[in-house]
DNA sequence: GTGATGATTGACAGCGCTGTCACGTAGACT
DNA sequence: AGTCTACGTGACAGCGCTGTCAATCATCAC
């Protein structure tokens, strides 16, 4: 039914081992040769049967995305920033969820992992947060003999890494809302223990502190990414006097921006006329809600790209242990210069 | 450096086969013989190489969910569920995203699955719509023997699928308005073209009619799921007079909704005190807006699940080929009863 | 006691591919 | 001319598992 190298081999009139041989892109292959195995190849519509291939090899051409429940919408693009890197090599990405709720000792964690594992045998694993940040996990994988490649851990290590700068970013979006004319600028944080919170806060205040603008405590709140820690922070907020009022706020993600739109609302504040509201994600909910939200977009299919890219390529091939990609800002219409 | 299933047999004192038949559940075991290799194989932590299985089964224990750019939202709840059922059985679950652009002629769209397909032989196939409804694609994957099954798709057929009842979810979210006091109730409708367009306007108009309430054409407006129709259309239905604005808006999915709340925001029209709104998918826009919004939740995880498990059960299970799965009207805050 | 029946087991081949190694040939060198 | 290297090629084993089929054993009806 289906073609198998025999097939080529007979019809090209060369041994199995040839048609392997170009099938792999091995040298030693006389030109012309190889030219004719590729043609009869593609006239037979061979392609090889990867199950026999991995036991020959003992590799999988498979490669797992494994995350701990981050939003939908992360890991929808950075699985398919991965199976576009995968398909350019014959690969393919098998998901492989994995819940590591904290009740958990490390070793059910580490068997959890061997578990999925044992099963499928994988040639690398993209580890996105929180699971990349686990050391269980990352010294079970090593045991394994395991490749991975981390998205945005909180720091660096042995194993490469891909990751944008958040620090920059949120460095960014404020000096942004500074060019604006704001001098009020509220910053909501993000969920106390999540590395990006840190780095988006410290890039709010490189900002406020450079342009000599006064990040009083009173104008920080803190949240928790979710959206009801976002109204609630939004409505201490706006409860300040009109002096001290901000006349902007920076969350540190989409969710609580939407919160802050909420609360205006209700608070009879228009935005953008008399608050500007900024995110941080790029979630679809920056588009669908109104005014729409300007925020920061983050590489979320490239790092899926590059990290699968990292485990499929050939390993003769000069890769970076270290990739920090390129973040975008969205202006959208949230954010205008305030009333004076 | 892993155990193979000789390991394991020359432990037990017995031939591979006999392991082989144990782990595979095969019967003609005797009973001690089975707890002997069964207790031998977890001492060793034995786990089978599903390539060398594969080989000698031509089967992959690989299943594949394809879709064509639906939401995040609903791909990763889709594939949760179904990763869920495979893993109850030992199989693994490979995404394969399918960009089937309207561009393409039929023949290329058979070549980009068979290309997919060629390589990696998965034993079954998860659709998704729009997937689900092309000839091409079930035509190809019938040619390939695979065997596969639908999800929410516009009409039976030979292959087995499951789905929900949009038209019994509109129709019971139109009841409820009812219930609660409505009179004048809005519609928006969905893309044309897409099934569920249909079946929810079905809905919605049975309730109508069924109550003796007038649904006249003015208060039904025609959306296509995005946003920005919704607020087009929220436009023309908040500017009808008073006496003939609708005192509520049940929009065909959860985008348009919150299109619906911003366009109230705009006309100082206060929701749900003086306009009741509702959505449908429940999508996590769904509890980020203000107020949280009263929706259909669609079983999605249970679809996958399903889905994946019609796939991977064992032939001898009666399944049928057909199943409707529940809907669940998610009540939240954007329904009150009309200002008198 | 005898043959028939069914349960339990193992020997062996082979799934489709690649790694190893050996062979032949042609040009480069002493 | 003789030796050496490099290249192009193919024969063959074997990756870890399961399907087939035959062998063995216990049991049962007569």
């Amino acid at each position: 039914m289906k073609a198998t190298i025999t097939d080529v081999a007979k019809r090209a009139g060369v041994s199995m081992k040839t048609v392997s041989r170009v099938l792999n892109n091995e040298p030693n292959v006389a030109e012309k040769t190889r030219e004719r195995v590729k043609a009869i190849a593609l006239e037979l519509r061979y392609s090889p049967n990867l199950a026999a291939r991995g036991l020959a090899t003992s590799k999988s051409y498979l490669v797992a995305l494994m995350y701990d429940n981050p939003s939908p919408n992360y890991i929808a693009h950075m699985q398919r920033g991965a199976i576009d890197a995968c398909r350019e090599v014959g690969y393919h990405l098998v998901v492989e969820p994995l819940s590591l709720g904290s009740a958990k000792t490390q070793d059910e964690k580490a068997q959890a992992i061997r578990t999925v594992l044992d099963q499928l045998p994988v040639d690398g694993v993209i580890l996105t947060p929180p699971l990349c940040d686990s050391a269980t996990v990352l010294e079970t994988l090593s045991e394994l003999r395991i490749d991975c490649v981390r998205v945005a851990p909180k720091n660096g290590g042995l194993q490469p890494f891909v990751a944008m700068d958040d620090e920059a970013a949120a460095y960014q979006m404020t000096q942004y809302l500074i060019q604006q004319g704001h001098k009020r600028i509220g910053f909501v944080k993000g969920h106390v223990g999540h590395s990006a919170t840190v780095w988006r806060y410290q890039g709010y205040m490189k900002a406020m502190e450079e342009a000599g603008v006064e990040a009083s405590p009173k104008i920080v709140a803190q949240g928790d990414f979710s959206f009801e820690s976002g109204a609630t922070a939004a409505r201490d907020l706006l409860s300040l006097d009109a002096k001290e009022r901000p006349t902007a706020i920076f969350a540190s993600n989409d969710d609580m921006a939407a919160a802050i739109f909420s609360v205006a609302g209700q608070f009879g504040i228009d935005v953008p006329r008399e608050l500007s509201v900024c995110g941080f994600d790029d979630t679809p909910l920056a588009q669908v809600i109104f005014p729409a939200l300007t925020t920061v977009r983050q590489p979320i299919y490239k790092m899926g790209y590059e990290a699968a890219r990292q485990l499929v390529a050939s390993k003769k091939v000069g890769l970076e242990p270290e990739q920090i990609l390129d973040f975008e800002i969205m202006i959208r219409d949230s954010v205008a210069s305030p009333a004076s």
